[in-house]
RNA sequence: GCCGACUUAGCUCAGUUGGUAGAGCUACUGAUUUGUAAUCAGUGGGUCGGGAGUUCGAGUCUCUCAGUCGGCACCA
């Protein structure tokens, strides 16, 4: 933790929440409540009949602070589980906690705020109340005891606390101002996409949405053509036994939409491509020096997710991956690991954003032959060293799918929450289950090991992750609008729209308004739009044959010739750079 | 799916303790022909997410369904 200080304040804050809530709903049954990187939070089983919802913060709020004020000593004592036990009497939640203690044998402390609040507690604090400055709630919402959905709901109530009130209103300020770069408020304001009420999580891609979608998956198409990949197309709806044979029938039945033939005809819409690929491998006789095969799709996929769980862009129920399936030895599995890599180091080179990567090991409940995931995860590991750096990735024990371990690249949307972006899954598994196999070198058939692999993940989230780390001012060769030229007055429109053919004759999207506005409307506009260039025409223009171009940083360059414009565009354009001008 | 909240013109939002809806922008029309972040005037446009109920009367209260938002759970 960065600031240890800190961190006790807030859990502190969190037991002064705690007091308050004993005060204002008697009652009510404190479960647990941490501090967090950004906060803390505090569960509570309400008494029965009462609700809260925000609008109660405040008195919340109003009460903390008096026990803020009473600068009340924050003490710890170590005592028995006995003793712990009775000051808890009709607290099942501490009682449960203390069980754990007796059984692992530990310690019980507790924490006294003066003497009117108790709490189990392993600490540390802060010594007083007093050393709280600057505190504020922020949100309610449901939790589950222990995280378990089977357990009872419990009201978890959000907050956090600062060293200072200036920096509670900054970190509050920066909130503000995260939320202006929410990809569903950029994405209704340039009018990328839309989400209708009768798909809920099946976004309608808007043109300039589906532009940029589309020069997404150019690019991938054209770097993975070349890179040995061969793209695939496959249906959309496979009859249930597909799914019986790859698994998801058992695994992932509840996800999947599916539709009914007749009584005896159902079929899936797919969740995912890979049983699909494994149909296509199995198409004919496959040599050793098939591989590595590699097939790549951009298919639309159809998951049935939770309501609950649909947010904008990032979680949706119908969606494209990038995705690949390649089939290698064991003996490739390294090298295979290692171009794709090389792959997403340029992907996410180019785009600027900054992401983590995280090792999956072998989980509880795995498939196949230990020794071949001991192997597998050091290789994983390996390269992860090399490439990422020893200690820069996250090892996620026990984490991987039963088939085989993973990689995965995590981004990070406004608000800070991680969205898992690409993988590469080694899948040592589903091969098999298709009867997929390739003839070795001894004549032997044997089963290929499969890479399950997306670099953007989804393209629908990728666009949202780019939408919120751009702001909407994406980078000059994804702009679906990249020039937009601005006539000073009617009598300008001649020129500004020879002007504007010749750019689309080089290939840079630009585009001209048929209305009549005057020009501070039009830069306006252009400006609020994160067009990258407005092209300004009036009469000193059409006099000199030249444009002047005013960029969405405000920067201008008066009276330049249209060829070192163009030029210009085309090289940033074609570079991918970040920058507005070369 | 679970907990809580929200859903008013195309968009962003106002609507006091229940008495049959307002603003700005947009759109349309007209005038203006404009030099760097919104030219002026006029005209349209909602029955207040859907349904049911309470009431003499509901955008405003209750129930229900849907969607959305914040979390939780889920995330092959």
């Amino acid at each position: 933790m960065q600031n240890d200080i800190l961190h006790d304040m807030r859990h502190s804050s969190e037991h002064v929440l705690a007091e308050s809530m004993y005060k204002l709903y008697p009652g009510v049954k404190m479960a647990m409540g941490p501090a967090t990187d950004d906060g803390f939070y505090g569960d509570f089983e309400l008494p029965e009949g009462s609700v809260i919802s925000i609008d109660d913060l405040p008195k919340i709020e109003e009460e903390m602070q008096k026990i803020i004020a009473a600068k009340a000593p924050i003490v710890r004592k170590e005592i028995s589980v006995d003793e712990a036990r009775k000051l808890f009497p009709d607290n099942p939640y501490k009682q449960e906690w203390l069980d754990e203690i007796e059984a692992r044998g530990e310690q019980v402390s507790v924490y006294w705020t003066g003497d009117s609040f108790v709490d189990l507690c392993a600490g540390p604090h802060v010594a007083s109340t007093g050393d709280i400055k600057a505190v504020k709630l922020l949100s309610v919402a449901g939790a589950y005891w222990r995280g378990n959905s089977k357990n009872k709901m419990l009201t978890r109530i959000y907050g956090t606390a600062f060293a200072s009130p200036k920096e509670l209103r900054e970190h509050l300020k920066m909130l503000e101002e995260a939320e202006k770069r929410d990809h569903r408020k950029i994405g209704k304001a340039l009018e990328l996409f839309y989400f209708d009420p009768s798909a809920p999580g099946a976004p309608y891609m808007l043109p300039k949405g589906l532009k940029i979608i589309n020069i997404l998956k150019d690019f991938w198409r054209q770097y993975h053509e070349r890179r040995g990949y061969q793209e695939i197309s496959a249906p959309i709806l496979n009859n249930k036994y597909l799914w019986e044979i790859s698994g998801h029938w058992d695994h992932y039945r509840e996800n999947m939409f599916l539709v009914k033939e007749d009584d005896d005809t159902i079929y899936g819409l797919k969740p995912m491509n890979c049983p699909n690929a494994m149909v296509l491998f199995n198409l004919k006789t496959r040599s050793y020096q098939d591989l590595p095969l590699r097939f790549s799709d951009v298919d639309t996929l159809h998951r049935n997710e939770a309501s609950g769980a649909l947010m904008g862009l990032f979680r949706v129920r119908q969606f494209q991956q990038d995705d690949a399936h390649i089939f290698i030895t064991e003996d490739q599995i390294e090298e295979e690991y290692k171009r794709i890599f090389d792959i997403a180091d340029y992907f996410y080179k180019v785009f600027g954003i900054q992401c983590e990567f995280k090792l999956s090991t072998r989980p509880d409940d795995f498939m196949g032959d230990p020794k071949v995931w001991d192997k597998a995860e050091t290789i994983l590991k390996n390269i992860l060293d090399e490439r990422v750096g020893e200690g820069n990735y996250e090892i996620k024990e026990k984490d991987g799918a039963f088939y085989g371990p993973k990689v995965d690249i995590h981004m990070k949307d406004c608000m800070g929450r991680e969205w898992q972006t690409g993988t590469a899954q080694l899948d040592f598994q589903l091969a098999g289950r298709f009867g997929c196999q390739y003839a070795d070198k001894d004549g032997q058939l044997k089963t290929p090991v499969v890479i399950h692999r997306v670099i953007y993940g989804s393209l629908e989230r990728f666009l949202g992750i780019l939408i919120e780390n751009f702001a909407g001012a994406f980078p000059v060769w994804i702009a679906p609008v990249q020039v937009k030229v601005l006539p000073v007055s009617d009598k300008h429109r001649e020129y500004a729209a020879k002007i504007t053919e010749e750019l689309l004759d080089a290939g840079i999207r630009a585009e001209m308004d048929n209305k009549s506005n005057t020009i501070g409307y039009q830069i306006r506009e252009a400006h609020n739009q994160k067009i990258p260039y407005a092209i300004i025409i009036g009469d000193k223009e059409v006099e000199a044959g030249n444009i002047s171009v005013r960029d969405r940083k405000n920067t201008q360059k008066n009276a330049i010739p249209l060829a070192d414009f163009i030029a210009n565009v085309k090289e940033i354009n074609d570079t991918k750079s970040l920058e507005l001008w070369k």
